[in-house]
DNA sequence: CTGTTAGCGCTTTCAA
DNA sequence: TTGAAAGCGCTAACAG
């Protein structure tokens, strides 16, 4: 590999000649310019962006810390990061932390040594110590689609709470009374405020008695388990409410292995929807967040935070976008009652 | 934030002592190893691997260049790189070309300024000159998914070609002939060698004459032109092959529009599935790629190339990893004919 | 417009 | 068992 000194020897200038041509920084007459590019090219010269980031601080990587790439809603936002990073010169570290804290502090610690600029954070824990230990860092970072305990920190999400309200809403509006809601796990801020959401529309509609939740995980298992729990019970649901895309297809798939018709024997309903480029006909009635606005957004937070540095004194931000309801099947037609 | 000096001074000890302590090598008294530690949590010391990368010249990244993360196939492909990076202690940069070839050289060329170990990469173009430009920094590189005209590099892939044989087979089995192939862009060797071993699956049973192809793109959209093309002309086909699960999805949308039935009406299969977890009621009959394992060997394959070195003289592999058909509704029963 | 000097934070000699 | 010196590849600051 050679290095910016083999060119200038080869091309009899200083080393730091070198480093203006590349940079296209300081003055460079024509002639040397022309000739250290020729050199450059001749030799395969590539610039160690290491040594540069050793003395200039800045790394121009940032870090995705989060749960698992493979649930759509996380992979668009994924794309609304990447995409977002790459026009504004930086790069992306993924990090999966299958909700593990255990994971997360191993990245959250390596991606430090390796000085990113910054870092985007799905914590796996509300009470996450990871933002304390990386602020300890002077590195920025922004949470994504979950608050914490910890206050001082920049967070960005979709609105869970009012979008469970909405959801709820929407049932009732049906004629439903017996509404049962299998959400994540309780450490989680989203399943949380789905919790809530749906608690308070049960409340303003005097459903107050019929209120049945679940704290179980965000994934087709946990659909499929609560739901045949729900369906073992003497008071059966006539609606789900899934508390995010996996639990509601695990609901629909023990459901009809039960051999119940949705929406007609059961309407379910969902958070987050399965994108529509992979199903040929959307079925499924959801709260729909953006995910890649809330990558993106996310992301230019960072960016602002890691370049204004420590004289940006904004006061943190708890970004909260709008989520939209989105009727399909699923739901069913107003009930007789 | 500190370094390695302000440890040391605190400590009364040399840098190098510090070092010893934090790498595990060499010898150093207990006595001096605690109070080294003692210092390290007091000043919140966390190591600049940056440097460290610059005197061993490794950074223990690899990078994944690929087309989408978006797409289930190389999303689940990247949790195989990703699991297997981290368990063999490398971090994994991943870089969506969406196969523009002007994206994929921007990134491979600062991707290795930043030195990364190694690259996966998945060309967005049979001719891609990446190769060529990664093997000049002495960086190995694996090529997952499809084969380049560059002979001399390590390739992990499925069985395109005979997947789409026993695809075809398993269609004209049922009694199909009127067998169309949307595929994806010519200059992909999965599109060409999809399109290969079903020209050899219709040839093989007398059936050339209905040999009907198209290239397009791997995309909803191409699936939903092609397939509005081929009912718009007076030879309409009984049965559709979706180059990938994209391409199948939008056959499927584009055949609802036209109020036609599958597969009563016409037969639709695809190369590639929409993952389980994401539908309640699989209905694509598929041939299914192990994405997961694809991303995973090619990994290893990429790991063992880093740590071998220059020493290493073992010949380039091809390693193709074989397909499963998997018949589910969209086939239908047997043809009366 | 071009070059010299010094140093980013760490680790590999080599010496004590 | 510990440390001093030198240098990885690059660039800011200053000189000329």
């Amino acid at each position: 590999m050679p290095t910016i000194h083999d060119v200038a020897r080869k091309a009899g200038v200083a080393s730091i000649t070198v480093s203006r041509v590349i940079n296209n920084s300081g003055y460079v007459s024509e002639k040397l310019r022309a000739k250290v590019n020729a050199v450059i090219d001749e030799l395969g010269y590539v610039p160690n962006v290491l040594a540069r980031s050793l003395k200039s601080k800045r790394t121009n990587t940032i870090a995705l810390v989060f749960t698992d790439i493979t649930n759509p809603f996380f992979n668009i936002l994924a794309r609304g990061v990447e995409d977002t990073a790459y026009q504004a010169g930086y790069h992306v570290i993924f990090c999966n932390t299958d909700e593990t804290q255990d994971r997360e502090d191993k990245y959250i610690e390596i991606l430090l040594q390796k000085q990113v600029d910054g870092i985007l954070l799905v914590p796996a824990d509300i009470n996450s110590k990871s933002i304390d230990i990386i602020h300890k860092q002077n590195t920025p970072v922004v949470v994504i689609d979950r608050y914490v305990s910890h206050e001082a920190v920049d967070i960005v999400r979709g609105d869970s709470e009012g979008g469970a309200y909405q959801l709820t809403k929407h049932l009732i509006d049906l004629g439903h009374k017996r509404i049962s809601l299998i959400s994540g796990r309780e450490k989680v801020s989203t399943s949380v405020d789905r919790v809530k959401g749906y608690q308070q529309a049960m409340m303003d509609s005097g459903l107050a008695s019929y209120i049945d939740y679940f704290y179980g995980q965000f994934s087709v298992q946990s659909g499929i388990d609560f739901t045949n729990q729900l369906f073992s019970g003497a008071e059966k649901p006539t609606a789900i409410i899934g508390g995010n895309n996996f639990v509601a297809v695990g609901a629909l798939s023990a459901l009809q292995d039960m051999n119940l018709q949705v929406p007609e024997d059961v309407a379910v309903v969902s958070f987050d929807e399965i994108p529509v480029n992979l199903i040929h006909n959307p079925f499924l009635t959801a709260i729909v967040q953006p995910p890649y606005e809330i990558g993106q957004k996310a992301t230019q937070l960072l960016v602002s935070r890691i370049q204004d540095g420590e004289k940006s004194q904004t006061p943190y931000k708890d970004i909260v976008l709008p989520v939209k309801l989105i009727v399909r099947p699923s739901s069913g037609g107003k009930l007789e009652n």
